[in-house]
DNA sequence: AGATATTTGTTCGTATGTATT
DNA sequence: TAATACATACGAACAAATATC
């Protein structure tokens, strides 16, 4: 369970320090975080309600409330009113996790060249790992997603649209991949650029040059996954990315230090 | 900002959509963010204490503990007591980050295979960028890592802090890359393996020769990096860790489904 | 070191809002 | 529509923590 009490002592050993939770709101939380894993609780699944947890704990409802609002921000829980309501066990949602990860790279400066250096090598990992999982759906949805930006655009709405499609294509590879860990870091790069579109209005003169020449690795890169050749695959994406990010270099922008918009 | 209320539509264009915060809490917590962007607070800086926030949005103590209470656990306040108290301006700890992210991948299945098939692309990257920062400090600091589990160990302690250690020297080297995102990535992995084997109790029976091999292999390291050689300290890193994986894929476990101790 | 003032932490009682039946 | 069951919010009081004198 996570205390999470920011201790920062680095645990010698493996004897249990206890952190000796001061606020009351907070045994609370860990106690009922720790019955979530004791029971296995399933998403879907109900917590004791608001008065059943005042009971338990014998603490207010105020102090209640509070632990239940903690779990509620870490994305454990979900609370609902009317009868029948109270706190519901709940999957954190990728899009919360990149919410909370992109507040603690708030202060960091993170720029595009960091973006891709991990970029480089992690998309033609997870395009080679989505390779094996991908049907003629996952296909279909790539092909429809280049349709979006597969011609001029003819307004600057159609032209951010564009934009953000071309990064979907990727975050679409990445959803086919077994490996969570490297599916959700790559789309939190791709989230981190749209990020960067939104605030600094990059990509506001996109060069149909290199544009069309992006278009063809990818359907080069679907041909290739089609025929499930792990070697291709990865040289087309790494060349792929090898072109975006000197295109993106280029604007010499720095990632905004800012909270992510949800 | 953070909204954060996971409303999933994908936002089209960039009009801003009016979520209505249903909780008067979640506004108020809104509300706050909101004002530290905008008066670009620091680290250290003080908000308004209870009693004003609950003048300023005219909410009673509870609603406003409760909005103050989601801030705290994104890491991005803390509270204080006494004189002079209230909440202040925080940047959310890596460890914190870490275990919010753990609890995403909580439901997922994250296997050994999984994570070393990320260190293997990562740590050498990782590795390179960090032979450009660290100075003799650093170098000593890893050597001091070393020493821990240069020799046999005495008993079951002694060798679980050996097998812990083994991984600061990663986290060691980590810390001195400049690319935050790359640094967090890296530490988050070595991380998910040291959960590992507190939970499996994985690393009981180190095979001595694969050991020794291992810290061969970090020694060559060091001397790579004092010697600014990008390939070499790539190639030994990457060596490094296909031993490492091989050693760890034996074991065939899986990461256990469960958060992250803090 | 001890007393005191300040500010958060917790409690209880009550009233309101909201979803289900 | 009305009754019910639950979360949500308010307000006043008290307890605990902590900085200052």
């Amino acid at each position: 369970m996570s205390t999470d009490t920011d201790n920062s002592e680095p645990r010698s050993g493996a004897e249990k320090r206890r952190p000796k939770l001061r606020k009351r709101t907070d045994e609370i939380a860990e106690a009922i975080k720790l019955t979530m894993v004791q029971h296995s609780l399933e998403p879907g699944d109900r917590l004791p309600q608001e008065k059943d947890l005042m009971a338990q704990f014998s603490a207010s409802k105020g102090t209640v409330r509070e632990a239940l609002k903690s779990l509620e921000v870490q994305g454990l829980v979900r609370i609902r009113t009317g009868p029948g309501g109270g706190a519901f066990v709940e999957r954190m949602s990728e899009r919360r996790a990149m919410s909370l990860l992109g507040n603690y790279l708030f202060a960091k400066k993170v720029t595009i060249a960091d973006i891709y250096a991990l970029r480089k090598v992690l998309e033609p990992l997870v395009a080679v790992s989505a390779m094996r999982l991908i049907d003629e759906a996952g296909f279909k949805r790539l092909e429809e997603t280049i349709a979006i930006y597969d011609h001029e655009p003819h307004d600057a709405q159609e032209r951010w649209d564009q934009r953000m499609a071309e990064l979907d294509f990727h975050s679409v590879v990445a959803e086919y991949s077994e490996n969570a860990l490297l599916s959700f870091q790559v789309r939190f790069l791709q989230r981190l650029l749209k990020d960067l579109a939104v605030c600094h209005d990059i990509y506001q003169q996109p060069q149909p040059v290199l544009r069309q020449r992006g278009i063809e690795f990818q359907r080069e890169l679907i041909k290739a996954m089609r025929a499930r050749d792990d070697k291709k695959v990865a040289d087309i994406m790494a060349d792929h990315m090898a072109l975006a990010e000197q295109q993106m270099l280029a604007l010499e922008a720095e990632v905004a230090n800012r909270f992510i918009e949800a």
